[in-house]
DNA sequence: AAGGTTTTCGCAAACGTTTGTGTTAATAAC
DNA sequence: GTTATTAACACAAACGTTTGCGAAAACCTT
């Protein structure tokens, strides 16, 4: 239960302190003799320097933060993950907060963030915020925001994101190549950008190179709801659709459930594909083809942006995320 | 860009610095009148104060430590985020790190907690672990330390866990008490001491109450194996068994795909039950009666018991989390 | 009116660092 | 042999708080 500071250490050597200090980062001001000493007791007193001393002092901090919707979502797992291993490889600490999906925690979140001083912020947007003044506060003070996943719209933010109308169109390109002709395409809320970038990239690939395709939409919020829209949709439908686009995961697991449920084939009844971003296309067989939005390529963008950020990188920037079609069973 | 403090405000109203301090956290020596007054210009600088500053002074840091393999693993997802809650809740802060499942790591990460002078630290071992001396350091130091999910064997350590043995019974008890006679069992890498305590809990209990059923017990390491597994049992099966236990959500994805794949009946043909957090029996049709063993749940109590520990109760304990069955379809 | 209390506040030390500026002794330069 | 240079270290201030203690002013007592 002995601490070991500088103090000590100067004590027992007969030493000052700032001699120790340097030593211990090498100082060449330091007797190499001396140095060793001093390095030599560091070592067996177990030193540690104190992070809040070091900070209150340098005022740097080594600590960015992040804040999520949730984080046992889906998607922001791999990106926390990929995000939490790129910044401590850099040596700095990561601080995760989830806003719950709500303005107020949001708000709540980005003043822990200044309190614990941080040294920039990565931000994936609560379904609620539609003011950025909190944020806006952050950069007043030059400390570096970066939204990733859910943006603002507006162009004066740092942004890295997927580049949905991109995927989308990827995903209608990849059904189109493979002469289906009658299209059931499944989209999220429609409130959500992401879901109307979505949309758009897809039917407008549709459009423009296969204006005749029979092309069915419906919006579905939830896993429960694409499970109830669809069953009800093919129950009705006077030919079924040859092929189903899901624009997420969560939309997925609702699709599979009715194709599970009314014991269709896949793909040689329909055929199946979805944007995600890799784990729960592999929970059903055949696996599901997909548009890949992956996480952890987001998450190392994310990090790389920021350090570029942080060393004073004055321009603003939009980045996308390229995408990939990874070809499994289901189309 | 004007850093607000307690300095700033005291000069600004020809106050002392301690004053102002006195004066934010309601001293009685500090007259109303001035009490406003410095609170009010405290309001419109939005001051806030500097956590380094006051834990440097304080050394109390109001920060719990938190390693996890991997936080991109089904399980902890819901586990972090009621630990998270609840901290932040109690005014604490969390420190998310994870192990990626290796010794190395997770020592690092305990060198992180103690750099930043954790008040005490939850831990979920990566699977390489087999020496505490890391965690010991710490306990030394009387930093509390409370393993959770993955705990080590020894008595010697405060521990929150799942009550494998007592849920894998309880699933046993559901399955005979649905009058089934044919039942296959599939554990994960019977290393794992969870495996076994899986596999004990449930064999045990069958054993005892209906010694006449057959049993079939299969291993596997991981969804794909359990997937081949099944799919080769069933088609060579004599007999095919009337339900199938699954002790784990990854080991549940594995038959699920061979379900889907033979297009076996759910629960008509064969029976299906789990050990689940409850996420992934949603993705199927029907959905997957299950053994919850809820990571919010021993969240909270991970939390409740580190709250006690810091409060210096002396004792040391395993708690276990009570567990109890979600009946949906498939059984 | 003198002494005793209470109210209200300021002083200064401390937490553990980092770092600019001395200070001393040894070395080099001429 | 005097002066300039350098090596090796110590001093002290500062970062923004908290807090024990002291002090002045105000208020009661009798």
């Amino acid at each position: 239960m002995n601490k070991s500071t500088l103090k000590s250490i100067a004590e027992k050597l007969g030493v000052s302190i700032s001699t120790v200090s340097r030593a211990l980062k090498d100082h060449p001001d330091i007797k190499k003799e001396t140095r060793d000493r001093i390095k030599q007791l560091a070592e067996i007193d177990e030193y540690e320097p104190n992070f809040m001393a070091v900070n209150l002092r340098t005022k740097k901090n080594k600590l960015l933060g992040l804040i999520v919707p949730k984080l046992s979502q889906f998607f922001y797992h791999s990106v926390i993950s990929a995000i939490d291993e790129q910044v401590r490889l850099a040596g700095y600490s990561l601080l995760i907060l989830q806003s719950n999906d709500t303005l107020e925690k949001e708000i709540e979140n980005t003043k822990i963030c200044m309190a614990n001083r941080i040294d920039g912020l990565f931000v994936a947007l609560s379904s609620e915020t539609t003011s950025y003044a909190h944020f806006d506060k952050l950069i007043q003070k030059e400390i570096p925001v970066l939204f990733f996943d859910k943006v603002p719209s507006a162009d004066i933010y740092n942004k890295v994101s997927i580049n949905d109308i991109e995927a989308a169109s990827l995903a209608a390109r990849e059904i189109l190549v493979r002469s289906k002709t009658n299209i059931l395409a499944i989209f999220g809320n429609s409130n959500l950008s992401i879901s109307r970038k979505r949309n758009q990239g897809f039917v407008s690939t549709i459009e423009k190179f296969a204006p005749a395709t029979e092309l069915h939409i419906m919006e579905a919020s939830s896993s429960a709801e694409a499970q109830l829209s669809t069953e009800r949709f093919l129950k009705n439908a006077t030919k079924m659709p040859d092929v189903i686009f899901n624009m997420s995961d969560e939309i997925l697991v609702g699709t599979m459930q009715t194709m599970m449920k009314l014991g269709i084939k896949i793909p040689q009844e329909i055929g199946i594909v979805t944007l995600s971003n890799g784990i729960v296309p592999d929970y059903y067989f055949p696996s599901i083809s997909y548009i890949e939005t992956s996480g952890s390529k987001l998450g190392k963008m994310c990090v790389h942006r920021m350090f570029e950020m942080i060393n004073g990188d004055p321009f603003i920037q939009e980045q996308f995320l390229g995408v990939q079609f990874i070809e499994k069973d289901s189309l």
